[in-house]
RNA sequence: CGGGGAGUGGCGCAGCCUGGUAGCGCACCUGUUUUGGGUACAGGGGGUCGCAGGUUCAAAUCCUGUCUCCCCGACCA
């Protein structure tokens, strides 16, 4: 029977489009007029805030501490580290003047504030960050140093789209120097652990945790660890990072400290970030063709509660009975936080308000009419499980107590529900059993939504490396990463038949 | 940055080729009707056509420049 469904378009028809019809229906995020930046309307950035919320506890338990550093850094700032200012060089936002001023009714920069030097609008903060540490670092009892930002930064990209790849976004990044390689390369590993959990348990988006090969490294890392996320079209997206970057940095930038004996020693330093992007992951890894499904842990709203209001006087009645219920439901706990309760109150049709709240993925929606007053119920719609079989919408009559006390369990399973789907969709699209290049070429032709191949590779540098990436190329892949908990490949590397060093994941990625 | 497409009331579009100062659907407002599932009818408000300049008696329509968005490519912690 043919379903009638609340976006314009299915994920089937056109992935792209179907992505931002969930951004504009679910009333996420919209154009700004500047390229590459978006207006973040507060049910897409209240699902940030609770993302920051949730990550900031886990970075403060990790022991980090945040703080704020300055949005512009002086161009010289860049000049130090090589590597890094070639990564970034080609997309970095100047700002080079200081004033306007006016030419016969028109605005314009004025020739004579130009600034002495120039200032990047920060891409990332190593930099800045990094002259901060060699500040404060002269002892190795101020080690190790372990700081976090909230922050935005600017990344004049070619190509955007919304929230995966914005001219302008926002993220934390994680900063820290230590005493030892050892120290340094276990604080990176527990951080994308705590990503990789993070994810996992709070945005139900399962991931793939490993280290990226050389040459999609960091720009001045030594090694680059990231958690790669499966979309629903089985494109990999990297949804966040952590980074090793040994003693460049350092070295750099005079980061460095007198030991026991007396003697000056550069500090090991990390850096990681998660950031905006992070929400088109969830889209995609939990939207469907109604339009995004909220995990409950940072649905900004968990329970919707729609009066079916008639503009008559036995509203009043209705609505507080609607409230009685709203305060009742936010007594309650669930994931160990005050149930988030909103009561819509909006004149208008409960059908319309039902519709935009499915497209927005509130987890449960309470339509509450004069009937279900009268009989002390509530009519229940979970969001993970819409339609009957019959393709009829799923509603449920229940008590109003009943289901107050019902709500967090119906919530975990919610959460839990939707993480088990998407973790069973990503290990069903791994594939291991492709053995050759044609094979793999064979492979993406054919499916149109192919998901990642596990090979094994004898990680070649240099020019062996190049000729890979190239190949793969060709077919518009890339390699992802090594996942952490991979075996020891006992067959030989799939791209050169040399012995194999490791196991690597290869996929389309955004 | 290269190739393609597009910018016309809040949204989606027609009109542009063959210049003569805007039209449709949805949404919105008012009224009536209806109402446990995205009600129906009637009436109404709102735009000078992305921006700038040019051609012309006259420009949404032609020309030039520019900005933004979408798709493909290159690029991409």
């Amino acid at each position: 029977m043919s379903k009638k469904n609340a976006l314009p378009i299915t994920r089937e028809q056109d992935f792209a489009a179907w992505y931002q019809s969930v951004i504009t229906e679910a009333d996420l995020a919209e154009e700004s007029g500047v390229r590459g930046c978006m207006v973040m309307r507060p049910w897409g950035y209240g699902i940030w805030e609770r993302v920051q919320q949730l990550l900031d506890i886990r970075i403060k338990e990790a022991g980090h501490e945040n703080c704020y550093f300055p949005l512009f850094i002086p161009l010289s700032y860049f000049a130090k580290e090589a590597e890094h200012v070639d990564g970034f060089a080609k997309e970095m936002a100047v700002v080079t003047h200081h004033r306007l001023k006016s030419d016969g009714g028109n605005l314009v920069v004025d020739p004579d504030a130009k600034l002495e030097e120039p200032l990047v609008v920060r891409p990332t903060s190593e930099t800045v960050i990094g002259a901060a540490f060699a500040r404060w670092l002269q002892s190795w009892r101020d080690l190790p140093i372990m700081i976090n930002q909230w922050a935005n930064v600017v990344r004049w990209e070619m190509r955007t789209r919304m929230f995966l790849r914005t001219s302008e976004f926002l993220w934390q990044e994680g900063h820290t120097a230590h005493a030892t390689k050892k120290e340094a390369v276990e604080e990176t590993l527990t951080i994308l652990k705590m990503y990789s959990d993070f994810s996992e348990e709070v945005l139900g988006m399962p991931v793939i945790a490993g280290e990226k090969p050389e040459n999609e490294r960091f720009p001045g890392a030594d090694a680059t660890y990231s958690i790669e996320a499966m979309m629903q079209d089985g494109k990999a997206l990297q949804a966040g990072t952590s980074h090793y970057l040994g003693q460049n940095f350092s070295k750099a930038q005079n980061i460095r400290y007198q030991d026991r004996e007396g003697e000056f020693q550069h500090a090991y330093t990390t850096s990681w970030g998660v950031s905006t992007r992070l929400i088109g992951g969830v889209i995609m890894t939990h939207g469907d063709d109604d339009g995004l499904r909220v995990p409950p842990q940072i649905a900004p709203y968990q329970v919707v509660i729609v009066p079916m209001l008639r503009d008559k006087p036995e509203d009043d009645a209705l609505l507080e009975y609607c409230a009685n219920i709203a305060k009742s439901l936010k007594q309650q706990t669930v994931f160990g936080e005050k149930l988030r309760v909103q009561l819509d109150k909006k004149p208008g049709r409960a059908s319309n308000k039902r519709w935009s709240w499915v497209k927005k993925g509130a987890p449960l929606i309470l339509e509450i009419g004069g009937r279900d007053s009268a009989g002390e119920q509530v009519t229940v719609i979970r969001r993970d499980a819409l339609y009957q079989e019959n393709g009829k919408l799923d509603t449920k009559a229940m008590g109003w107590q009943d289901f107050a006390e019902a709500a967090p369990q119906l919530l975990e399973d919610i959460q839990h529900k939707l993480h088990r789907e998407a973790r069973e969709r990503l290990e069903a699209n791994i594939s291991s059993d492709i053995k050759s290049f044609d094979e793999l070429s064979e492979f993406y032709k054919k499916n149109k939504y192919a998901g990642w191949v596990k090979v094994a590779w004898s990680k070649p540098t240099g020019s062996g490396l190049e000729q890979i990436v190239e190949r793969l190329k060709s077919l518009k892949l890339t390699m992802r990463n090594t996942p952490e908990d991979a075996d020891q490949p006992d067959e030989p590397c799939f791209f050169t038949g040399d012995a194999a060093a490791e196991y690597i994941l290869i996929g389309r990625a955004y």
